[in-house]
DNA sequence: CTGTTAGCGCCTTCAT
DNA sequence: ATGAAGGCGCTAACAG
């Protein structure tokens, strides 16, 4: 293997001259940088990221936390974050939880051994800024809600929230049922509250008994929405806090023989690239996905290096994009 | 912070031994062992991966190379990867090429630099073992095709695609369309292959002019459909080589006022969880992405840790999943 | 602008 | 079964 000494001598200089030419080229002479780019060609140099770490301490990557590489949403927001750790010369590691507190808690070992310099939390944030207090590294939440402590990044979920379900009631629809996500879970809280808030904006009442609980996935949308469509009377529309859950649904109100937006309205959130193409096309919330977690990571390494980061919650622009599935009722 | 010398200072024990009892529990006496886990319980040590990793000349952890890490399938195959890095005490880098050369090579350099012990490749092969012989690393490919050099992982996709075609003649198709992937797509080929083979043996001739070429995304989907619903006669099945592709013809046809499956079959390939919620739901090839991503992340890992592993392509099972989009015609 | 030198924290011989 | 000591490759003081 061939290090920095070999370079030194191929170029007859120190060590520390080598290491500068390359970490901090302006400290140098020109001619002297030549010399030494010349040399690392010739013996076919490069750098021992190890040795830098063990130096530096510092690891130059981050680990992102994800409940589930696999779900779309999340998988664009890495995409987000990995596009400017790239940039910034840090590495991207990934721990998917799986929602298990076992595999959460090893990842955040693993940190504490130095494993990455900082962690980008794409799970909602439960336990408030316990989990930040506690540790001994910097977390930047990519996916906040209300509670979430700064600095981190979400969108006005109860207010996207609000605005899809005011386009609904603005299409005539009075009876609007809810399919949210667990109970617990701070998105879902923030994004019910949005429906409740536009319901009562309206003089509707809210009414629980049609309201339900899936987890996000496309399954609980078909379940939920085939519970609902046995009501009497039945929801004229489906305000669906995901669009798993919502595409979900649309498969189910096709099964039993029910027109989308003909018979009842479907509505999503996040608007995931299957959104666009599902049959009908989905009415969804946009979330700038890429742009939260890029944001998220700025966050972090700004934080790991030391720069003054504004202790704020960062609030991102959603968007409705009304498509087929809203309406108009036939 | 607190480092191993703490440890053995707390402990009255030498580094050496603390450095024992944590890798090599065996070689130290009970008592001993109970000692020093005492003793870092009191000082709250955590070993610091960094210098082990210097000292090991190893970073224990791996590179996936994925051309885009929003797409569910190697979203999956990701999964899988990390599922068996984690157990082995590997950790997981996603380097998100983009299809772009230059992000390709800086991740490429980045291994050289010790940034991880080897990578596992999610693109298809294209360039046989050009890359693997010149990396001074290992690579291991987790969705191969039939070029690609062992130790491998791979289905079977012309196989697999020659029975998705033979489904839609014994249902009485004769003018199978195709969408396929990019010309000189390794997957694309492989699959080609498979549908002329299949056209080939029940005695229908290959016509160029019902294949059309795709990107794998879902608007390459929707064009390539709405082209060949132009044609007369029309096509009276379109066999696209993945769901996105499919799931975006779907849409196409519907568009139009055409039935899936009553006027026209449609079937996908992957089997992403997206699939079988699809309006229709989507007949398609199940690929185990999961146990690609494990196996392939098995053989890697053994590769680096010297263990013997069989210079075997590693040909996992697909399985057609019959849904409600191929038929039967009404 | 360049060189000298001293470690970063750990593991692993080698010796006891 | 345990201890002493060297060094992995690099960078950051500190000198010059």
């Amino acid at each position: 293997m061939t290090t920095i000494i070999d370079v030194a001598k191929a170029a007859g200089l120190s060590t520390a001259t080598v290491s500068r030419a390359l970490s901090a080229p302006e400290k140098v002479a020109k001619e002297t940088r030549a010399r030494v780019m010349r040399a690392i060609e010739k013996v076919d140099y490069r750098p021992n990221m190890l040795a830098r770490n063990l130096r530096s301490d510092r690891a130059f990557s981050l680990l992102v936390l994800v409940p589930g590489i696999a779900n779309p949403f999340f998988a664009n927001v890495t995409a987000g974050i990995e596009s400017v750790a790239w940039q910034r010369g840090y590495s991207v590691f990934i721990g998917d939880t799986r929602d298990s507190r076992e595999r959460e808690e090893h990842y955040e070992r693993s940190v504490e051994m130095r494993l990455a310099d900082g962690v980008i939390q794409l799970s909602p944030d439960y336990g408030f800024d316990e989990q930040r207090r506690r540790a001994s590294y910097p977390i930047v939440h990519a996916c906040g809600c209300e509670l979430t402590a700064a600095p981190s990044v979400r969108i006005d979920n109860a207010g996207a929230m609000r605005e899809m379900a005011e386009h609904l009631i603005a299409a005539g629809h009075r009876r609007i049922a809810a399919i949210s996500g667990p109970e617990q879970n701070p998105h879902a809280i923030d994004r019910l509250k949005g429906y409740r808030e536009a319901l009562e904006l309206a003089g509707i009442g809210y009414d629980p008994a049609i309201v339900r609980h899936g987890d996000f996935s496309m399954g609980s949308g078909v379940e939920a929405a085939k519970d609902l469509m046995a009501l009497t009377p039945r929801p004229t529309a489906l305000l669906c806090m995901n669009d798993e859950m919502a595409i979900g649904a649309i498969q189910a109100l096709a099964a039993v023989g029910l027109d989308v937006p003909g018979d009842v309205a479907v509505t999503g959130f996040d608007d995931i690239s299957f959104a666009a193409h599902s049959t009908p096309a989905l009415t969804t919330v946009a979330q700038p996905a890429d742009a939260m977690g890029a944001k998220a990571c700025e966050l972090l390494i700004d934080e790991i290096e030391g720069k003054e980061v504004e202790e704020k919650v960062h609030v991102l622009p959603h968007r409705l994009v009304i498509r087929e599935s809203s309406g108009p009722p036939r």
